[in-house]
DNA sequence: TTGACATATTGATATTCTTCTATATAATCG
DNA sequence: CGATTATATAGAAGAATATCAATATGTCAA
């Protein structure tokens, strides 16, 4: 398996503390922006910008919920993607099925 | 498992295209610095800075020959790294077995 | 529709990162 | 040692990124 954009734009969104620390917070329930915005010391455009980085790199789900926006983390996304990056960089490592 | 600086140091080390490309060069056989620079369209002393970014993430083992300095990714330490962003990120998905 | 609330976007600033040229350090050979 | 080759480091310029305040957009309730 050859590297190609995909696993760049997987490692520049993984790649800064603010948003390691948004993810953390809403792996495994919906979080609003607001409650992500409240529980770290960053502003909520702050936390807006990074997921949108987030987005884009399709790393979270979006679900909207009355007024408010619920952000999750897509496990199943992001551990695909760790996988790639693994068969890239590391193919000769006894490792994970692959999924093609 | 929690995130720490670990995830955040690889993931920035693994966030640029060209850092990518030279690990793609080394995955799996020791190469010099000379001749990452020679298949890449940059300098030297940017394939060294880049080599240096990877030597302290320790996603690249060194060994001297003469005087040459031969390069190549840490297959093993690689695939940990990848394993523990997915445990960190993607607790409740089906994956791997973790090595603690 | 108006007012209040939640999120996104804009624009500015500061910091970080990438890349280059120039130079220093290290190793080998005559 | 002095010359040559290979890599690392320093310093500077430009690009990309993170953050904030201010404001726009979107949603609900009365």
């Amino acid at each position: 398996m050859k590297a190609d954009g995909d696993t760049v734009l997987f490692a520049k969104a993984l790649a800064d503390e603010t948003r390691q620390r948004i993810m953390a917070l809403c792996c495994c329930n919906p979080v609003s922006v607001g409650e992500l915005a409240e529980m770290m010391d960053v502003t909520q455009p702050t936390v807006s910008h990074h997921l949108s980085i987030l987005r884009n790199a399709r790393l979270v789900t979006v679900e909207r919920r009355g007024r408010q926006v619920l952000y999750q983390v897509d496990q199943e996304r992001l551990a695909k993607s760790c996988c790639r990056v693994a068969e890239v960089f590391a193919p000769e490592h006894p490792v994970q099925a692959s999924t093609e």
